[in-house]
DNA sequence: TCCTGGCACTCGGTAGACTTGAGTGCCAGG
DNA sequence: CCTGGCACTCAAGTCTACCGAGTGCCAGGA
């Protein structure tokens, strides 16, 4: 089985290169053994372990060798070995497929793909429990960014005499309000005259033209318009980091039996802004997955995050993420993200207006 | 001190009415250094606290009556004791006030709202931070329910050819919008004069006569009228489960140590429609208190929930609650809760456009 | 040259015995 | 009716011994 070219270059000294067979089957059976039990994994049951048929004597010199490339850590002497994040990526990146959901879970996808409806949030946020369903991690999905959306249409809607309300629709099928106040009251009339002149000139462009809508000349309507300004100068500051959905939060509590590790993964989560540049920070190109420290924030050190695309048509639309412990089942959870990730993308791309 | 009367009816037999005047001192006492400790408040410690002045062995003879009567419990033998739910109730109801905030907290909230700004959710979102912060609790505030909103404006917005989009503006300040898929494309002047039709037959009335709105003759028009029926009705179902903001969920593994606790909380919070009909079930009138299981809800039997309503007018606008461990700090939780609710209300009311 | 079975060793975890100390219930005296 | 005193209880901490999973190493065999 082993090509006989390994034995000439002592395999200690490619590190970074596939490991030699036998080692990447030790380690896959590590890591395996190791995420469906959470403790440490010895010699004996990695011999035991189909794919692997070598004395456990043999095994426990491979391992020493694993430990010293930095694949695996021992807890403390006398316990079997655990995968570093090392250990991890050389799993994700070399030991398994994507994965393939079992058939129940597929209909699970399936039938909630036939089953939702309605508006993209509502998807989106339905999607994020059908997610953390699936995998029993906490799950994140990202919706599409308004950067490229253009205004399709304005509109101004009195609410008392000293209120107005203006309501801007996207092409992607946002829908946007401010609330404005007004220093003098303003007719029914000026109301929707103003919503008109802004119309006028904003549809087709990006709300960021807003600031150059010409005056119509009647100072009552420009009134109006002017206060509309700030408005649409801080829906475009906010609009991004909208349609961030997190779901199955509890979840972590059970990945985790450290309480101070759960409350510091649920502050991330919190924080929405941080959640959207997580992802975007994985997010390489189409499947990806971080583990450990890879991502750079502490409080996540020990999760690891699994992120698949949203796309429809070439286009980004988003992304999907799942949040667990670094031993998390990689191969069912990259499946379930890359599948739902899938499905979503062409629901959206058909949904939400473009093309 | 202790007027003479208590002598003639042994205080057991009054068990619902005040305890006598040295058991609520002594209750209140342990009930306040729990709070502080979380750990079981011995006799010595009680004869100690301020309020009372008895020695240690007198403390304990009236513990003994106080456990009798279910206000207190010993873990076990030869420990101190613990405030039973009942316990916490009795110190709710007569032995503190609301509380008042200190001045750092009670600055933190003047600021909060001096700076806030901008649109309802974005102010009832952020207020769960708020109180979060102020309590180390999880916060929860729901905001107005639009059963009495009326229509202010309907506008029928064409997205791709076969989609529109049915914006709807209520006269609280919401927009609520829905796709409608098209089984033919319409022209922008079918789509703007089908949202006049539904406007002239819905503005002032609620969403639910959107299935009277008689058909205008124009047959294309009335397609995409029809087609808005549907929409509408669903609208009218989700309106109201809207509008659930939580802040600070995260506290919650503070406030537990066991993280099977920890898990179910996070799930009851994760269901936005249980914990509106919780917040509605424990507001009575005025800042309201559940202890334990008084509210029927078993995965929250260690948490106490803290609520009080958005009041602008004497309309109800909604709540805030807090939800803690049994052993919160009450009256800093009921301080909390009351102050930014009073100040709340006042803000939506005056900006919500109601009268 | 590499694998394997055997063997001594390590060390975390568990169980039992013992100690400590906070806290109790009870009682007799003021 | 309160109080100080006293004997008692029991969870939690400490110490010890032991068990066993797991290791590293080595000599013999393919």
């Amino acid at each position: 089985m082993t090509p006989p070219a390994d034995r000439v270059p002592p395999a200690d000294t490619t590190d970074e290169r596939a490991l030699n067979e036998r080692r990447a089957a030790i380690l896959e059976a590590v890591v395996t053994e190791y995420i469906g039990t959470a403790e440490p994994v010895g010699s004996s049951h990695v011999a035991n372990a189909h794919g692997v048929q070598v004395s456990s004597a043999t095994v426990r010199s491979e391992m020493v060798a694993l430990e010293r490339d930095g694949y695996l850590v021992q807890p403390h002497t006398s316990a079997g070995r655990i995968p570093t994040d090392k250990g991890y990526r050389f799993f994700v990146d070399h030991l398994t497929e994507p994965g393939v959901l079992g058939p129940a879970q597929h209909l699970q996808v399936t039938q909630f793909f036939d089953q939702v409806h309605g508006e993209m949030e509502t998807m989106l946020e339905r999607a994020t429990g059908l997610l953390s369903e699936l995998t029993s991690y906490a799950a994140v999905v990202v919706g599409p960014s308004h950067d490229t959306a253009t205004v399709r249409s304005v509109q101004m809607v009195g609410l008392s005499p000293l209120m107005a309300l203006l309501v801007v629709v996207l092409s992607d099928g946002a829908v946007e309000k401010r609330t404005i106040e007004l220093d003098r009251e303003a007719s029914e009339d000026a109301l929707a005259r103003s919503g008109a002149v802004l119309s006028a000139h904003l549809v087709g462009h990006t709300i960021s033209s807003a600031w150059t809508v010409p005056l119509s000349g009647d100072e009552e309507v420009d009134r109006l318009v002017v206060a509309a300004r700030v408005p649409f100068s801080f829906l475009e500051g906010t609009m991004d980091s909208d349609h961030v959905f997190v779901g199955g939060p509890a979840r972590l509590a059970e990945s985790f039996d450290a309480v101070e590790t759960v409350r510091s993964v649920l502050g991330i989560l919190e924080q929405q802004l941080v959640v959207v540049t997580l992802l975007r920070d994985v997010l390489h190109s189409g499947l990806s997955v971080a583990i450990g420290t890879e991502h750079g924030y502490e409080p996540l050190a020990s999760c690891a995050v699994v992120v698949a695309p949203l796309t429809a048509d070439g286009q980004d639309l988003g992304a999907v993420g799942l949040l667990g412990p670094t031993r998390m089942d990689y191969p069912r959870a990259m499946a379930a993200a890359h599948v739902v990730g899938e499905r979503l993308g062409e629901r959206l791309g058909s949904h939400d207006g473009r093309h």
